[in-house]
Parts: structure tokens; C-alpha cells; sequence
DNA sequence: TGGTCCGGATACATCGGACCTATCAGGGGT
DNA sequence: ACCCCTGATAGGTCCGATGTATCCGGACCA
């Protein structure tokens, strides 16, 4: 293995093995290269590496440290990569949301807290009844990320959290173009707190299918405008089916 | 912004803007910095951040190249970030694949081309009567692997590609101390395929539902050793609400 | 003619050191 | 008690040199 990439793993390690902790700082470049073996430069490349994908943080002048490590965080390099991704690829993403959120909606059903579900719905009353684009928006995100957190998985909810990145900007697009879908997108969002609420998991499920289902149906329209014979959430299987023989995942590190 | 974050938004432009496109070479270190006009040092550090993210694929004695940018090959940066996650236990990691295999498998009984039921099928009949313990494993990673891919997202298929990384060691684990499993996960195998072959999503989801379960159940019992008074699958449930407990196994390799 | 081997050209890999710049902690002046 | 200046410190950038993997074309041989 190439020395950059021994260090790469080696501050990994050093994450993962706790000997850093989240805001932790590193110590200084020199002294870390020479405890790794290696040059400045080599380590530099490393540290850029993992700077970007937001594992570390540097600070000119102060120091380099270990981030929150939080989903949120590490996703934004989700949206680094949604500007490399062509359309058809972000209907495979829609895909697995549309996996995804129906089964965290049926397990928040489970297992939110009653707290939390009042929380979850002042969050929804807190909007009014005009509300402007921004909020709406910011209503929408928080809404979701409270919903993959209520599932009790947090691996499941930083997942679905990385695949709303790619999706955010379609979601905008969408509240721009489609007057009408920020009404029905509220309604939907207290049909599936209410089904939460009511501790009923597959009502929930299907209220966020119905829900998922509705912005992917659209964004399907957007990118294949011809009229529709089947079902939208039937019309992304076929497009996805020819499939171009796909690569072999290649080699990490 | 700093000059080695500049050049990768350069890189990142050039690949957007088409300039670049997947499989093209770079120009070599020397000319494209002094065409962005920075040093050759800097310059390696974007290269090395981008290569890290599966953007950029770097030979060396042959030159710098843009990859496929196959979401599959993007979303490897999502394994990467999973191994940081250490608040997310196994368990948590299996209850989402629990979410996602089977709907991948019902995809498969939708989508998959018959030459690849072919193919599946073969991978499973070449195991032999007594196979080693290796080549279970190997034939077990390979028909997920395929499975995955059979469902016709590439998306969907790296994701769960991702997820099996973290419990890759407790397949070991499992493969090594309960011998009987070794049949009863082939037969499973089996059983999943002659659901997609005939073309039953909903057989074929069921027998991932419990194929997936039943590696879970036995790892729940493994962390948990107390007599199950529910099924697996709802004291998974139960076991990953309070949710502090597990000890989360960290560290792939 | 076809295949093999070898060396030069090329491109990335790594290094050590020099110098610039941003940040922070203290000291001293008001 | 407050503000400003300054030195120590840590990252930011650059240069030049050398190591190493890869590719390719020509010499060589069956």
C-alpha cells in the first residue's frame, strides 16, 4: 500500500480505536509524520483527503482536529457527489428512499417516544398557514431527519440522512415548480405523524411510501417527459432495467 | 478559499463542465499545475482528496484519470464513513439490511435477466457436497453480491454491498461455531433463487426476510445470551430501543 | 513472421527543507 | 480592566531532487 494511504488508514485506526475522539486534536503535522513514518507532504495529502470527506478539520495557525464525526455532517460529502450524478442516477436513489423511509416510519411508529411525537408535531404546527419557501423547506428536512431518528436505528437514519443530500435539490426544484405539492407534502407529513401517533406502523408505512412515491413520480415526469403508461413508481424499475453491464466494484485502497 | 481547495473545485468544474469526462486522463501533475497555477505539492493533495472519494484514479508510471462515476462506485465513500460511526451497533447495521436485502431480492424476482438466474444458479451448484469454509464464504459474499446487483439499482446494490462490510466478521464468526448453519444458509440461497426465478417478488422477499433474520437472531443471542421469549425479529426490536447496551464491534479487517 | 526481452521515456511517489501566513497566548501600556 | 503588540506555534505553499511503476518501441531470437 502506498504511504499516503498507510496514513489515511492509520489515522482512521486511531479514530476508530479511540485514541481520537470526535474534537479531539491531532498532533502537529510534523510530529504525526514522523511517528507514521513518513513525510510532511505525504501526511498533508492524507489529512486533505479526510478533510474533505469531513472526518478531520484543520485549522490554519490552531490545529487539526477530529469533527463531530455526525451524519449530518459526514453526508455533506453526499452533496459533493450528487454534482458528479446524472439524472438517471438520481432515480436510483429516490429508490432506496423509497425504501427506506417507509420502514423507518413504520418502526418510529414503535418506538418514538410520545415526547418525541409532540415535538414532531409542534414542528408542524410551528409552520402556519403561508409559510415561505425557506421554511417549508427547513420544515421538510427536520421533519424527515426527526422521522429516521424516531425509527431507533441510527444507522438507518444516517443512511437515509447521506440520501437526502442527493435528493435535495430535486425536493427544491420541485417546491418551486409544484405549487400545489406544498400543501399536499404538509398534509402527507401529518397523515404519517398521525398514523405515528397512533402507533400504527404499517399505516405509517404506507402513508410514507405514498409520500416518497409522490416526489419521485414527479421527478420521473421530469426526466422521461413523455406521457406515462404505467405507473411512475413502476416506469423507474424499466428505466433502470437494461442496466449497461455494471462495472466491477472496484479495489478500495 | 486556499489553493488546494481551489484546485479541487477546478477539478471538480472540469469534470462537471464536460471538459472531463468519465474514463478521460488528466493532464499530467506538472502541466495541470502550472495551469491552475499552483505547485505540483498542493496539486497532489486535491488529486489525493478527490481519489479518496473514488472521483480521480490515480496510476502511477501511467497518469491520473476520472473514473467511471458510477453511483457504485461513489457510494464506497459511504463505507468508509459507516467504519466511523461507532455510536451504531451490529445490530443496527443488520436491521437495515434486513430492510434492504429483501426488497432488493423482490426486485430481482422483477428485474433480473434469466442469463444471471443462470449464472446464480451455477455459482450455487459448483459448491459441492462438502464444501470448505472458505468457499462458503466466498460463494455466500458472491450471491449477495449478485443478488444486489439483480435488483437493478446500483444504488440500492453498493449500499447493501457497504453494510455487509461491517458484519462481515460476524459471518465468520457464525460460519465457524454453528455448523448446522452452513446447510441451512445454502438451502436459504436456494430458496431465494427459485423465488426469483419464478418470478415471485414476494416469495423471493420473504425468503430474504428470513435469511437475513436468522444470522440476526443468532448474533442477537451471541450479544444477549438469554432464553428468546419472542422471535428474533421483534426482539431485535426491543434489544436495539434502549439501545446503549451493545457494545458496538468496531473495526473492519 | 511472431514472440520475447530490454532499456529509455514518462508519470506518479516520496522526501527534506525553506519560507509564508493565520492563530493564540501573554506581556505591557493606557 | 481593556486594548494592542509581539513572539511562539501550526498549518499553507513552494521548490528541487530522487525513487519507482508503467508503457512502448526496438533489438534479438526461434
Amino acid at each position: 500500500m502506498a504511504v499516503t494511504d498507510t496514513a489515511i488508514e492509520a489515522i482512521k485506526q486511531m479514530i476508530v480505536s479511540g485514541e481520537l475522539q470526535p474534537g479531539d486534536r491531532l498532533p502537529r503535522e510534523a510530529d504525526l509524520a514522523a511517528r507514521l513514518g513518513l513525510s510532511r507532504n505525504s501526511l498533508r495529502e492524507a489529512v486533505k483527503a479526510l478533510a474533505l470527506i469531513r472526518v478531520l478539520e484543520v485549522r490554519q495557525g490552531d490545529g487539526t482536529y477530529v469533527t463531530s464525526l455526525d451524519p449530518a455532517l459526514l453526508m455533506e460529502t453526499m452533496a459533493f457527489v450528487l454534482d458528479l450524478q446524472q439524472d438517471a442516477s438520481v432515480l436510483e436513489f429516490f429508490e432506496v428512499r423509497r425504501i427506506l423511509e417507509p420502514a423507518a416510519a413504520a418502526r418510529a411508529a414503535l418506538r418514538m417516544p410520545d415526547t418525541e411525537v409532540t415535538a414532531m408535531r409542534a414542528l408542524l404546527d410551528d409552520l402556519g398557514e403561508d409559510p415561505s419557501a425557506d421554511d417549508q423547506l427547513a420544515c421538510d428536512v427536520e421533519f424527515h431527519r426527526l422521522l429516521a431518528i424516531g425509527s431507533g436505528n441510527r444507522a438507518l437514519a444516517s443512511i437515509i440522512e447521506s440520501l437526502r443530500q442527493p435528493t435535495y435539490r430535486a425536493r427544491i426544484w420541485r417546491g418551486l415548480t409544484q405549487t400545489g405539492a406544498v400543501h399536499r407534502s404538509l398534509a402527507e407529513h401529518r397523515s404519517i405523524l398521525d398514523a405515528i401517533a397512533a402507533r400504527e406502523p404499517e399505516v405509517a408505512r404506507a402513508w410514507a411510501t405514498v409520500h416518497i412515491a409522490g416526489v419521485e413520480r414527479w421527478l420521473n415526469e421530469m426526466v422521461s417527459p413523455e406521457p406515462a403508461a404505467a405507473p411512475a413508481v413502476l416506469r423507474t424499475a424499466s428505466a433502470a432495467s437494461p442496466r449497461p453491464t455494471i462495472r466491477p466494484i472496484r479495489q478500495r485502497l
